[in-house]
DNA sequence: CATGAATGAGAATTCATTCAT
DNA sequence: CATGAATGAATTCTCATTCAT
């Protein structure tokens, strides 16, 4: 039983493990939790059913590794967000980091995406103790920009969740952007212009002048 | 087979179905396809399994049935918006809306997100037929207000989708939200003081001043 | 869903639950819980698999419906024993009764005596309705004969348990009895000799001569 | 592969080998041959389930060996009833012996209770060897008796079968006991309880009043 | 000797769907 | 119209066993 000592893994099975978590990340983040097949996992990671199985030893507890190997990545473009920086420049980074991320990672987006979406059941506990925190903390960051007037005065979790919506949307729902323009975040001329236009609104949108 | 002909319907016929396609969209809505079950329909709908099949003959049929009857009140708040009006006062109007009609219809709304989140297989030509041609339309009405200077230039398509990601993200992804916050859209203040700070900072992103 | 309403089974309905039942007790009785699958039940059954699951929705409640319905007639010949009866001609009676009963049920038998030795996990709260109170209250007309000079004293339950045990030994072991002696209790002379030996050895043990 | 030549293993072996049957008899003894897992028999002998079928190269050959390795000391005290001595005396003590070896080797006891009750499809040849033999001889012993007037008349074997019955469903049936009398035999007194008990109505039961 | 890694053959369920009435 | 009965195709998970080291 592999899971008996974590801290103790060997290299075979780090590796089996990460195979595991990559294939499952985007299978599941295709098709959801549910849509999900163990089969199809398993051919993803090139690997018997079997033996995913004798790694991660149910399709629930595979399921929440991906998302807490995911979660971090995914939260670190906020995390990174420096309350003692200037906030236009701040915000700047964190737009256009996060809407890459979004490119870069589009499983690991949607697997969130989707969770959440259905009540992050799974997920629950685990979203509390680090999404709750760190939105929590960064909440601080803009109370503090708003405060000191370089910033509109709204609610900071709202803020925080606008910015998501905004950044997410391009990555999460390309289905529906290349359905109505054509057009894929792949194309770099394509991103850019995104990552302009949502840096424009959304600036504009919070940033005082003097 | 009743769908041979669907004018003729029974006032009985006409019924049911509308009552599995009020089911059928919250159970879709809050498991996804693959995870919603007849079952699960038929017992929301108060009616044997067999007699919804009568009805749908199919679990995919069901699913696009609930998807077309959705799509059209997803879409009227965007219909509506007047491109001879003042573009503050129909984005205003439209943001409120929308995020009105996402807390009052949370379940199309999930289906919508649920759907173009896995890549829109089932509906993918329905949303193009109907979804692309309205914002193609609108597009246009964006970009007069654009060009007569009262709007930010942006591309359109994106400024449209930026707005269906900011007003949805309160309803499809409550969980999160309620995760973070401990609140919920239905607690009538914070509702408002969402929908001031979402039309503030997207008003404030894209109006221009003179 | 059959069982919403066990009242108001149809015709149909009643039989294939017997048939299934039958079918189960026979199955689980040779093999054990664990050892019995649902496949060899359906078969003998002569059901496909998932309509068995369509009366009873799991193994194990199949399994508890088994040791429901044979714990009647199991108890059968141990209930109709008469306190007020004379102990020699009641005991004589229940002794033979329950050593038929055991040949000609031994499917019946062996389910308890599997169950039982493997510590009544699954049946340990209808038994304790059942099968204790029967006893509790057997135990009375046997202590009633004690006090009366008829029987010897011995602790009543433990009489009870010894008669059991004598009884269903013949057939519950039965592969044990083959072995070593080549016979079978359906043969007729050899079920009268054991009869006998039984019906003598149990009553000179427990009935006092004046 | 060890088996080749038993005579020559080495002393780790030895115990290694003793160390499984030991846990395998409890496992098997609680749940059956088909509810045991080799894991749970690993785990018990605290050994890889690897290492394990290093020693024993299926789960059929291990069973087997439990039951071999049990038979001896099962018949043992059957095995000695001494034919020249006082019928009373020696029955006496194989009661006695019996009751508490099935006290003192309840996995033992159970293991052979659950074989036969399966039909001994495992062991049928063993026990022929073994079992018939034994009961075969010691019949003649019981018949010696009888002929002498010593015993009442009865099927040698019957009288065994008895016996044995008798003494083991204390042990064997003990969850049915825990539930009517919520008495263990672990309970000392109980214990000397059942022990007279049997005792007395057994020995009554057959030994002739000149 | 000992263990970790891998696998195929089941086994219990679930679920959309069809059949008969 | 409506329902109960029946089924086959998955799907998750278990377990004895083999392979490699």
């Amino acid at each position: 039983m592999p899971k008996a000592n974590p801290k103790r893994e060997s290299r075979i099975q780090k590796i089996s493990r990460e195979l595991i978590l990559i294939a499952a990340t985007e299978v599941f983040a295709g098709r959801g939790y549910r849509g999900a097949t163990l089969d199809q996992i398993a051919e993803q990671a090139e690997m018997s059913k079997t033996n995913l199985l004798y790694y991660y030893s149910s399709k629930e507890e595979l399921y929440l590794a991906t998302i807490v190997s995911t979660l971090d990545v995914w939260l670190d473009s906020l995390e990174r967000m420096d309350p003692d920086g200037d906030p236009e420049v701040e915000l700047k980074r964190y737009i256009s980091e996060k809407i890459r991320f979004s490119l870069e990672n589009p499983a690991a987006s949607r697997l969130f995406a989707n969770e959440v979406l259905h009540g992050a059941e799974h997920s629950r506990s685990i979203l509390t103790r680090r999404l709750k925190v760190l939105m929590d903390d960064k909440s601080k960051a803009l109370r503090k920009w708003m405060q000191s007037g370089k910033l509109v005065r709204v609610d900071p979790h709202n803020l925080i969740f606008i910015i998501f919506a905004a950044t997410q949307t391009f990555a999460d729902f390309a289905a529906q952007i290349d359905i109505v323009t054509g057009k894929s975040l792949h194309d770099k001329r394509y991103f850019a212009q995104v990552a302009r236009d949502l840096q424009q609104v959304i600036l504009r949108g919070i940033i005082s002048e003097q």
